[in-house]
RNA sequence: GGGCGAUUAGCUCAGUUGGUUAGAGCACCUGCCUUACAAGCAGGGGGUCACAGGUUCGAGUCCUGUAUCGCCCACCA
């Protein structure tokens, strides 16, 4: 028997290794048809937080829902070797131990990466347990794996030989710590308290100058020119001549270019093009030389002179000095501008120019903007909007740098000699070829997951079986990085989009609203409030909390309010059990009108519980359960049963509704619903995860029996409320127009029956067929009074209202037959009411 | 500058293709230890749906504009 209390301690012990040993997680039932789900692989360094669990929560919902609707599931898990996050953990690591990255060499560094990976993984796997996630351990992957490596190797290869991967020098995020190029969306622009530097720029050979704003001075190394715009009349005159560089002491021309904006600071632009993306397009419309002041530190390099050897940040301030001393310096003006920073590891980002690999986005682009024209081959984005998302970047993107200046990744398959470049999948024959030392973008192998996971290129049964995918589950904020990467490349390599629906959830945040974040220590420990409600309170919270794509403010007051729902559960359960113990099988020969009531409203729940859960409507399966189990099926079936409690049939309705309940709650309440489940006296299945999902079933819908039930329970109801609205007794005599045992003893009516009218104030009360008039003795006061004429008023205003909407011809004809029709009934009603007030 | 979204009860959120008098949880008030559950039961109060127009027999819902807030992208010499 049930506790009296529900522990989710200890029903979550133990289910979710048994679930596993019995192999119900494993995919490839092959007389099934396939469901398939790719985990986004969360970064192996690091610990999954509250946003993974609201990922994977969902994620285990839509698998377990699809698994007991008879499909095939495969929820493939993985994790991502996140190069950048982790070779900066590792360097730290060894740092600390007073190791040098580069003194320990390439292959001792990967030994020690793949060791914290390894130690690291098993804390992930441990938590996904924890989370109840039903993934196939079978095909986990690692996006580092020998048989990813062979996919991202064969994809450059085959992208390097039809020109979509090139090399080149280009102005890249140069993230100075990590040492490495970071590409766009790696890049987080923050508000910085900066200047505006007026640099004196003399004009050869006149004792007039250029008034140059800069906010980067120590850029001035690498100026190769200074630029007007052609049509600003204030400069014409000097364009052609030239002027000193500060503190350099050479001549740079003065161009005409049309990055030069008149309105913008002094209309005179500095031109750095080693510094600078925009600078750099200038300098190729113009010819300028590229002069690299800086080394990969970002520290000054032999180009700043006496500077050599300092920071961007020292060399700033000696220089200001310098300048100032000089007569440079016109003056300093405070402003605010948004400066890069790397999002691994915060510093400032420095446009730095180097030779990169890049993807060439414009085909690809573009046959994904083609594909989502298409109906049946396009990503269903769920909910819609985030279409946009896609589509507004894919129309606008830049080049996709993929090379990482690291050792942790996919080694790019390029060798060098001298000017000679090799791509291909094996080392060239030969003497003197050397390796490019670089990785690649985590992303790029990430954006292969959907199929290299599944053994792409090797047309292998899983590809065949399980491509594409039927579902991806990610947060807004990813889809520049990953799903429309995923999107353009398995278009590119397979020809199709990776995945048919694209749920796109929100992000969670405190509760007070803002981001939760580290600095702020906001965050909530997903783990924490699983041992605190229980897995299954927290996930069912996370997903019926707010329609996808919307934030969560993350409250834990409803964590326990959500602890309380299945504390309900968990008694209606209890109670459910202790009456059908003796239950063999099924037996619906004898149904009362209760009995059909709630089968009814059953079967109406079941049928739209699938429509939610196959339109991603979690929210909506939420509130609609939730009234059907707490009000229908506690509140007022339960009580109906209890009268009832010796038949068969009866207890085959509890049976069989409970039954449902539990098998409709499981994708979001896993372990309780398992829990519960084993207790019954009838089960289908040894486990609920495997069992099949409900049914609609006609035969148990009846809708005149229903509405009778109805009727009476909203007697019952008015019935209640009279009474405490009004003070009236326990004792108070009563008349009523019916025998019914429900109404009886659910209003305690059995020793307050009268027959007679009595001489006392009465209450009538009148719902469908049901009447009864209430006796009670108190004098009226001043307040009842007015509370009675209130009523009256109201009830007055409101007929009058129906009235005139009946009244009016063009509603009348123009409306919907059912809603004039109900509008009739409501103001007979209501009249009716009003006579009882009044008498 | 471009785009997207939000604005509904004290708080957090629902609200299907327009259709009674707009819902839920939490909080609040009243009365109850009724043998599934006091972490509960029964009942209740609380909203001119941001604002201004428009379409319609009918608008929280559709259209236009305004305000405030949030996010994304671009630019920022």
């Amino acid at each position: 028997m049930l506790d009296t209390k529900y522990n989710h301690i200890e029903v979550e012990k133990e289910k979710y290794e048994n679930w596993k040993k019995k192999g119900y997680f494993e995919a490839g039932d092959l007389s099934k048809k396939p469901y398939c789900i790719v985990i986004p692989p969360p970064n192996v360094t690091g610990v999954l937080h509250i946003g993974h669990a609201y990922d994977v929560s969902i994620q285990d919902a839509i698998i377990r829902y699809k698994r007991m609707m008879g499909f095939d599931t495969l929820w493939l898990p993985g994790m991502d070797h996140a190069a950048i996050a982790t070779e900066a953990k590792v360097v730290k690591k060894l740092k600390d131990e007073g190791i040098d990255k580069y003194e320990y060499g390439r292959e001792n560094f990967l030994n020690a990466c793949w060791d914290w990976t390894h130690s690291h993984a098993d804390h992930i796997r441990k938590q996904w347990g924890a989370l109840g996630v039903s993934v196939d351990y079978t095909r986990e992957r690692f996006t580092l794996d020998e048989g990813l490596n062979k996919a991202v190797t064969k994809v450059f290869v085959d992208m390097y030989n039809k020109g979509l991967i090139y090399r080149g020098e280009r102005i890249i995020n140069w993230d100075p710590a990590a040492q490495t190029a970071l590409s766009n969306e790696e890049v987080i622009y923050k508000d910085v308290e900066g200047a505006f530097y007026h640099l004196k720029y003399v004009i050869e050979g006149t004792d007039e100058y250029l008034d140059v704003a800069t906010t980067r001075p120590e850029t001035l190394f690498g100026d190769t020119a200074v630029a007007v715009n052609e049509n600003d009349d204030r400069y014409k005159k000097y364009v052609g001549k030239n002027v000193i560089l500060p503190i350099v002491n050479k001549t740079i021309p003065i161009i005409t270019d049309e990055h030069a904006d008149p309105e913008f600071g002094t209309g005179v632009v500095k031109i750095t093009p080693a510094h600078d993306p925009n600078d750099f397009e200038v300098g190729n419309r113009h010819n300028l030389e590229r002069i690299n002041v800086m080394n990969p530190d970002a520290t000054m390099n032999a180009n700043a002179g006496k500077y050599e050897g300092m920071s961007r940040e020292e060399c700033r301030e000696e220089l200001l000095k310098d300048l100032k001393e000089q007569g440079l310096l016109l003056s300093i003006e405070p402003m605010t501008h948004s400066v890069g920073h790397s999002e691994r590891t915060g510093v400032m980002v420095e446009p730095y120019l180097s030779k990169q690999w890049f993807i060439k986005m414009d085909t690809l682009a573009n046959r994904v903007l083609e594909i989502q024209k298409k109906k049946d081959e396009k990503v269903n984005f769920v909910p819609k909007k985030f279409e946009n998302t896609l589509i507004s970047w894919m129309s606008d993107c830049h080049d996709w740098c993929i090379s990482r200046q690291l050792w942790w990744g996919h080694r790019i398959p390029a060798w060098y000699k001298g000017d000679e470049i090799y791509v291909g999948l094996e080392e060239p024959e030969g003497e003197g070829w050397v390796q490019d030392n670089d990785v690649l973008d985590t992303w790029f192998s990430s954006a292969l997951w959907p199929f290299s996971t599944l053994g792409w290129p090797e047309e292998t049964d899983d590809m065949k079986r399980y491509f594409p995918n039927s579902c991806l589950v990610t947060g807004y904020d990813i889809i520049f990085f990953w799903v429309a990467r995923m999107i353009f490349q398995s278009e590119e390599l397979t020809g199709v989009a990776p995945f048919k629906d694209c749920v796109i959830h929100g992000l969670i945040r405190a509760s007070d609203g803002r981001k939760m974040s580290k600095s702020l220590g906001n965050g909530v420990d997903p783990f924490d409030m699983i041992e605190k409600y229980g897995c299954d309170a927290l996930r069912y919270y996370l997903n019926t909390d707010v329609a996808f794509g919307t934030d969560l403010r993350f409250d834990e007051d409803k964590m326990s309010a959500t602890w309380n729902y299945i504390n309900k559960i968990w008694n209606a359960s209890r109670f459910v059990l202790m009456n059908i113990e003796d239950l063999k099988e099924y037996d619906f020969s004898a149904l009362t009108n209760e009995d059909k009531w709630i089968l009814t409203k059953y079967e109406n729940i079941v049928k739209s519980s699938i429509k939610h859960m196959d339109n991603y409507e979690f929210n909506l399966f939420g509130s609609e359960t939730y009234s059907f189990i707490y009000d229908d099926f506690c509140s007022n079936y339960i009580e109906f049963a209890k009268f009832n409690s010796e038949s068969n049939t009866t207890k085959s309705v509890l049976c069989y509704v409970l039954t449902g309940i539990l098998k409709m709650l499981h994708p979001f309440m896993p372990f309780v619903t398992e829990e519960i489940y084993q207790m019954l006296p009838i089960k289908d299945s040894e486990s609920i995860m495997i069992s099949e999902y409900p049914i609609y079933e006609e035969k148990f819908v009846f809708v005149d029996e229903q509405k009778l039930v109805d009727e009476k329970i909203d007697f019952i109801k008015s019935f209640r409320n009279i009474k405490t609205e009004n003070n009236i007794p326990k004792d108070a005599k009563v008349i009523i127009n019916t025998d019914d045992e429900i109404i009886i003893k659910m209003l305690k009516l059995q020793d307050v029956i009268t027959a007679e009218k009595q001489d006392i104030k009465a209450y009538e009360i009148k719902t469908g067929r049901y009447e009864a008039t209430i006796f009670y003795e108190k004098e009226e006061t001043e307040e009842d009074k007015k509370a009675l004429e209130k009523q009256i008023n109201d009830l007055k205003a409101s007929i009058e209202r129906r009235k005139k909407l009946l009244s009016n011809e063009n509603y009348v004809a123009k409306a919907p037959a059912n809603i004039v029709e109900k509008e009739r009934n409501d103001l007979a009603r209501e009249e009716e009411e009003l006579k009882l007030l009044e008498k």
